[in-house]
DNA sequence: TTGAAAGCGCTAACAC
DNA sequence: GTGTTAGCGCTTTCAA
């Protein structure tokens, strides 16, 4: 484990030493061909006794070639993220990739901010869960064909792009038809933000299948939160507080953490779920599968939508071919657990 | 938002297209002084339009800094490591880190990899959840100079090292009074590899306070698993199928998943917590709150560590003096819900 | 206040 | 098989 100082440290030291050019021991360094055996074993010997370690940096200044991928979320806390990035990761690291993180904190801001700061480090290809409404950003830089892959929500913009998420449409649409085959006809509905995409489309889902099957939903039954528990809590008050003006028998919460303070509200009421109201929740995670009543829930397949996207990633990083832009749509499905009753 | 092809893509095109040097450019983007005031609103002025992106892999080769830091995780996907590398990411984003990630999926050979890639790649410094228990090639860096902060375990090594952890040791110590407290005195014990220095130092707590206390273990009552959920479940199931010749009133299991597994053990033999057994839990993360019994459990300060893990990170990064190693060793508390109660 | 030039460590023609 | 050399895009003396 010695140290040893300022030799050893680069290919021309270590051609020096030997006497041969730098060229040799790239050469053998990168493993290719046009190398006497000989010789291969000698700069091989000399690379692990003076501790050789090639410099990236280098390499990619002269190739272009990063080998990163910048993967940017509003939270990478939020257990839908963080398997995300580990399925990402997954199929990646297997050719070679790594991911830098860049954690927004739900800011549009910081979200620019990262985009140039990963532009500078020149990645090689960017993951974006967007928060951003205005993407001017995230234009120009598909615009200089860095690959861009959208997952989660998607960009308002005009020219087509890369994405892998679940058919949120579809999510809402398999909703209703799992609280009205346990014959619920007041369904109430919690939602984030409708100016993005995700809760567009789940808000859309849901209207669309119930007017479908003939039923009326009464607006005052759509709530919308921010995401957070707190708000999922507060829309579930509301709602209780006109039940009586604006019955309803279920409620479908479209995020994770509003479903738990949706669940909080309705106990703190004193009623009890399913017996009193059935919750169908979105994204729920219970990992250690304790939680009483266990929630149903719609899930999205959060591992094959990183690795989907890691797949895309490669392909688009490989491919030198201009390919056409891809929108891999994934289905959602239900885990049922104990939190939705059949009425009588 | 236009393309520009082959201009304004480095600091020459824009020197060349204003007539001034590579030099001078540079200054102004690097918002150095002794530049005329006309010059700098000119260069800014290009730089914008021709949509300028400075090239960090270029810098870094020159100055020998890639603002990059390595973090080495066995599992992204633990609430621990999760909440470690956010608090990371919040001190060390604010001067321009980012984190770059590496999970080894619990390998010692894959952290190996990742330790000579990062090291290719040039990372400023290292932070390391290390499962290796043979840590050849983390001296090697160490030696070379590059910082590494180690969390969570920590690595047979003889030299100094720096360190962020909680004294896990104190945690057992805890664990043993609070049931002790509650009048247990026949206590299980649930334990990960005790080759680790965590489990080894949980263990040691455990063992030295009992006695200090004047009271025997059954060494029948100290089982081992893997950390994992279903070794949880299986060390409980032999814990209860010699109940009658080895009895416990409680049972302190020191990871999160094998909490689980041991929670699910117990009620799968028909029995209730905390009426039959008491379970003191590690770890335990409970977002939803829904959880039923709620887990008493020890738990560490896992934000914070991440947070003076940036903070030694940057700290080892711009003090030029050679700063003597540290072991910082946090409090880890207990969080009291409802699995544990007080025998009569 | 500005410019010329060396060089960070590497790859890849191209020549021998 | 091996060596020479020209950059990759930038920072930073040093000189003007």
């Amino acid at each position: 484990m010695e140290k040893h100082s300022n030799k050893g440290n680069n290919l021309k030291d270590i051609a020096n030493m030997l006497g041969l050019s730098v060229s040799t021991v790239s050469r053998v360094v990168n493993g290719r061909r046009y190398v006497k055996e000989e010789t291969r074993e000698k700069v091989l010997a000399a690379i692990e006794k003076y501790n050789y370690v090639p410099n990236d940096v280098a390499r990619s200044l002269k190739t272009s070639v990063t080998k990163t991928i910048g993967v940017i979320v509003p939270e990478i806390r939020e257990t839908f993220f963080t398997q995300l990035i580990k399925g990402i990761d997954d199929v990646i690291a297997k050719s070679g990739y790594s991911i830098i993180i860049g954690d927004t904190g739900e800011s549009p801001q910081r979200e620019d901010e990262y985009l140039d700061l990963f532009s500078r480090r020149r990645v090689d290809a960017l993951v974006l869960a967007t928060v951003s409404s205005e993407p001017n950003k995230i234009l120009s830089l598909i615009v200089n064909e860095i690959p861009v892959v959208f997952v989660d929500n998607l960009p308002r913009l005009s020219i087509s792009f890369d994405a892998v998420l679940i058919d949120n449409e579809l999510a809402s649409r398999m909703a209703v038809d799992y609280l009205t085959g346990l014959s619920h006809r007041n369904i109430a509905i919690i939602l984030g933000s409708k100016a993005e995409t995700t809760g567009y489309n789940r808000l859309l889902g849901f209207s669309s299948r119930m007017s479908e099957l003939g039923i009326a939903t009464d607006t005052a039954l759509i709530k919308y939160g921010d995401y957070k528990e707190a708000s999922g809590f507060a829309c579930m008050e509301e709602l209780l507080a006109s039940r009586d003006v604006h019955p309803f028998s279920a409620v479908y919460v479209t995020s994770e953490l509003m479903t738990y303070g949706a669940m909080k509200a309705i106990i703190n009421n004193g009623l009890r779920v399913p017996d009193d109201i059935s919750v169908l929740g979105f994204d729920v995670h219970d990992r250690s599968g304790l939680m009483r009543p266990g929630i149903t829930t719609l899930r999205q397949p959060e591992e094959y939508i990183g690795r989907y996207t890691g797949e895309l990633l490669i392909k688009r990083l490989s491919d030198a071919e201009e390919a056409s832009k891809q929108k891999i749509l994934l289905e959602p499905y239900i885990d049922i657990k104990e939190s939705c009753k059949k009425l009588d």
